[in-house]
DNA sequence: TTGTAAGCGTTATCAG
DNA sequence: CTGATAACGCTTACAA
């Protein structure tokens, strides 16, 4: 149905493989023929098909990314990144949640894959860059040939973070996220931490990084007694909070403060306005992909810088 | 250096075409000889090359999706439902956004395509279609053999809450979107036939979806003779419109009342609440897909239902 | 029930 | 500079 290099060869009164350099751009062919060719192809609409290439280079000129969710400010600036790094360089962007994953990954639909899915096991992983292909990890610790990782300092962060809401309001606790999050769960040992190092009491609310999760926390712990200031671990469990504490008729930051993680767009335009720990999602993704890209071709593998992140200080904290 | 099916046939001690009959499960292959066929598959780590399938069966068991960019909650919810059908089908989806978006289209790396994306020429996806690959347009109107679209129905459900609101506060201006936006011209449409059927005076304001901008609005029209109430082409821009507004001293709705369009999560979270119009976007991506996929496997075309809507009355109108 | 062999559309090796 | 031809890994008539 579709044209072939067959057929364009026909047209243009060349051998296949003539055809194919002409196209390719080899050297090897004259400027006449080549001309010929390129116009062959042009007439008949010709485009290579992808399948025989791949079959042949074993390259798919595709990378894959595998998330848990679509859902979230953050996958979004992330994937964002990484289709900006995949244009520059002509590759594709494959983007999976979910069990099709595996499969993707096992019948090597891609040349590299950069894995943001706690769901997808480390033997899969660890097979596929036996095989010489590389993987790049978002969010866990596994180390082996052609295994690489760029993960958030959580940890480092979320201490700093800490110490310094600590000097300037004297006692501060902290929502947690899910459990079964690797962010989340550093989050909570810079913390500690923290906390450790100023000899402080700890407060621990456990959250689950929404919004309604927020709220209903803060409802049910607005009448105990409250640390001066709470880190909250990401920023919608914070304007969650917030809000229902201010409801309570907390005033914010006099009488408690508050601080996210994250920077999403709406930590600006909430009142009072969120203080936050800001992550480059955007540049992160590019940084990521392009890194990848860059082993896929140069074989040599591009050090990826951390996340860059930094402290935004606003109203609430 | 992946191990490939001849490999399993040697391990098995079969003919290479009797381990491709017992590997995709065919009829006729004893029992025997299968089970020692995927035995050997097992051990070997045996997964078939995808691009020699996809070579030889001509179906990539890909569809590809093509949106203009990653950001916006609407994305992320009709991406998950995509990936949700996507998966339920045994399908990959492969994203993507910009210049490689017609490469992809050109050299059949997919079997349909769902398009988002109103800077992929009409050329190339009436190419595509002509070719036998099903194509379903999500904003724009374009129609031929294998050509599907799925709009949302802007125009009547503005003209029916224009109509609404009109009835209720007497008169209501536009936020509008930016003008090269499929949906923001309908929207506007829409709101120009209401206002005609109700024979009231027309408030239109310039706006882009963006909150930055609806914020900007507020400010300069704060002094300027306003229409009883707005409607905003976005939640987004109707939050920042909002903010800006009472800043300036409206009460929301007792001055002015503001109504936005999608239902985003932090429309329940605002103060006031947002008046909205709720599109359900991951049901509508669900549904898209599913069509899609339904017309590769089955030839036949299911309809796609409209995105359903639904008017949701809050605080702020 | 099993095996042989052709062919999918390319690229690349090797002669001419 | 150009053209046969094999090969990539798989599926599928067709033969046995």
């Amino acid at each position: 149905m579709a044209v072939t290099i067959k057929e364009v060869a026909k047209l243009a009164n060349v051998s296949i493989s003539t055809a194919s350099y002409a196209i390719n751009g080899k050297p090897n062919v004259s400027d006449k023929l080549r001309e010929r060719v390129l116009e062959a192809a042009k007439q008949l609409n010709y485009h290579p098909n992808a399948a025989a290439k791949h079959l042949k280079s074993k390259k798919t000129m595709s990378i894959g990314v595998f998330i848990y969710g679509f859902s979230g400010p953050v996958f979004s600036e992330i994937l964002e990144g990484m289709n900006q790094a995949a244009l520059e360089e002509g590759y594709n962007l494959i983007v999976s949640s979910g069990a099709l994953s595996d499969k993707i990954i096992n019948q090597r639909q891609i040349d590299g894959a950069i894995i943001f899915d706690s769901s997808i096991e480390d033997e899969v992983l660890i097979n596929f860059a036996k095989a010489n292909y590389p993987v790049i990890l978002l969010d866990r610790d596994l180390s082996g040939k052609n295994i690489y990782r760029s993960v958030i300092n959580n940890e480092e962060i979320v201490y700093q973070f800490i110490n310094e809401l600590a000097d300037k309001y004297g006692s501060v606790g902290i929502l947690t996220g899910p459990r079964d999050s690797y962010n989340a769960l550093r989050r909570i040992t810079g913390y500690e931490k923290a906390i450790k190092n100023k000899g402080l009491k700890s407060y621990i609310y456990e959250g689950d990084f929404t919004y309604k999760r927020g709220l209903e926390v803060g409802a049910k712990i607005a009448n105990t007694k409250l640390p001066r200031a709470i880190f909250c671990s990401n920023d919608e469990s914070a304007i969650g909070l917030m809000g229902s504490l201010m409801e309570k008729g907390y005033r914010i930051p006099e009488d408690i403060a508050i601080a996210g993680f994250d920077n999403i767009m709406w930590t600006k335009y909430v009142i009072p306005k969120l203080t936050t720990i800001e992550i480059d999602h955007t540049a992160w993704g590019h940084d990521v992909a392009k890194s990848l890209i860059n082993n896929l071709q140069e074989g040599t593998f591009l050090k990826i810088d951390e996340p860059k992140y930094q402290m935004v200080y606003r109203a609430s904290a």
